[in-house]
DNA sequence: TATGAATGAGTATTCATTCAT
DNA sequence: AATGAATGAATACTCATTCAT
């Protein structure tokens, strides 16, 4: 999360996880699989949530709130946060696992959100937009904070406050998608 | 921007620009002085018109669209578009290069609007806000869609348009920002 | 001491040494400080010894003959032998490795001579010489033939034996430094 | 002669001659082309002097001191001083060249002193010694001499005045040689 | 199981050489 | 005649991978 997959050495893991060299290649057959590893295992916890709350009752507006706010909270965890970054960094040098995190993650996320959006704008509470887009502004500026949180936003002197910043978005957004008032 | 610096072979930028491997190196004394001239080149444009479109008169309102849609808009080309997330991948290689595009062209950018929702505030057009959180919400989308144009939004089969992700955006938000009717 | 720095590839260092090319960069860091790492051995038995030969008691005629007879033989061996030649060839490639090398070793050394010839001198076994230039001409052939033997010396059909040489040079020498017969 | 040939860039060369890259290509076909000729119209005069001296009349002791005085003089020029430290740098990697150096300077020079000397022991002005050697003993001093103030010897504070090592060392030689008086 | 010495493929970089202008 | 842009062979250096201990 670093330095990018080519410009991390092995040795480097090494020395951080307080083994040899040498020990890394025990448990990894290759940098490659290390690096698989790694995504797999940040990955894995945020999957299996993602679709419960989709599938909950009660208002859209509060159910949508609710997952916009655990995905924040997943992203916190800089071992989570840092996937996306990562992963918008090598798309390039491994489309493989790039196609699977964004089938995986991405696109499953996505139609959930767009989905309770749905449920919003059939009961009168969001106004009518198109769901997949409003899925992407709802979540987007979550997945760029936690880009920017590890990555452009070190050299911030007064770094945004992560609380303020999803209640604000969520606020502003659910404002802005509400239904207008008769 | 498709493979990230350290996986770039000197010999491919070579093949690609339709010239020798060892003519790169006739122009450019390294790889790091090719890569920091590439980025140098496609945020020189960018760094001068952000500025003159905070100091303009006119209702905020109209003002900060036109900006974030200047802003849109100059990320379209895949030669600007793919900095954000080249900076965002380099960050930890390059810190000082990184800190630079921080301060020159994110900061600023923020700065300005910021300024303009500050106005808006003040000419009762905007409720209450934070400008700087406000700054970073209206913008994180458009920033986000790059950085997604240029890496895993590669793998959407259905991509969303640039255009209709702009315009419910800006609209989306106005409306989160509108002073509540009296 | 063969081809000199530069067209000494580090691939046949590690052939000669029976390795492979790579293993010749876990053990030195860089080509220079293989090079330094040479050097260094190289000299590190000759600095020791030079000293403990100025202090001696007895003729300084015969201490003199015995401290040129021990650098002549300290230069037979080609590992020692061809660092004169090394020094002169790479000191504008390597300045501040002849400088330490100037001060340790060869200032050194003449000073040890000098300090004998000055006591030669005053007890009237030479004749009233420069001590330093004297010390010069006592060294240089010595020194001249160590480069000679590694370098030109090579095309010699019939070539100077060492020892003939070191003889009738000392004698030679000392025969002309010597303190005219009353 | 500063930094030997590997090390020498020809864009040096041709800045230090006043011309640009591409001129020095046209005069001289290739590189070690214009290291030959270097050496070449270097030691031309050297070569052309030596033998007129051998064949003269007179005290062989005074046509001595007068050939080692020419060569010291000659060497005095440091287009012609580095050539030795050249010759002895690159005898590696270029055998052949440094096979005719020897050839056709250090032989014939030698064979030229050799002779002289000859003629000194068998006039009774000399004492019976190996005259191959004592020619060496004789040059090797100058020759070290100019090899040293092109290396080591810009290390020196106090560097050893030519004049007087040339005489010091003409002096005490020719007293180390002299038949014994009866 | 853990280590680290040894390896060699991959790549940036240097620079002599070529050649069109 | 002089230039300098373009080339590519040569080589130092990096580092993932192998494997004996």
């Amino acid at each position: 999360m670093e330095r990018g997959f080519a410009a991390t050495r092995l040795e480097d893991v090494a020395v951080a996880a307080g083994v040899a060299k040498g020990t890394v290649v025990v448990y990894f057959p290759s940098k490659e699989a290390l690096f698989r590893a790694v995504v797999h295992q940040s990955i894995g916890p945020l999957l299996a949530k993602t679709e419960e709350l989709r599938d909950g009752s009660g208002s859209p507006r509060l159910r949508l709130a609710e997952l916009v706010r655990f995905i924040a909270t997943s992203l916190r965890d800089p071992r989570v946060g840092g996937i996306p970054k990562l992963m918008v960094s090598e798309v390039g040098n491994f489309p493989d696992m790039a196609c699977s995190f964004h089938g995986d993650v991405c696109q499953r996320s996505l139609q959930a959100q767009a989905e309770i959006i749905r449920q919003g704008i059939a009961c009168g509470e969001f106004r009518p937009v198109d769901p997949i887009l409003a899925a992407h502004l709802v979540t987007d500026p979550i997945i760029m904070q936690a880009i920017w949180r590890n990555s452009l936003g070190r050299y911030e002197c007064d770094p945004v406050d992560p609380d303020a910043y999803l209640e604000t978005h969520l606020d502003t957004f659910l404002r802005g998608i509400a239904a207008a008032p008769t």
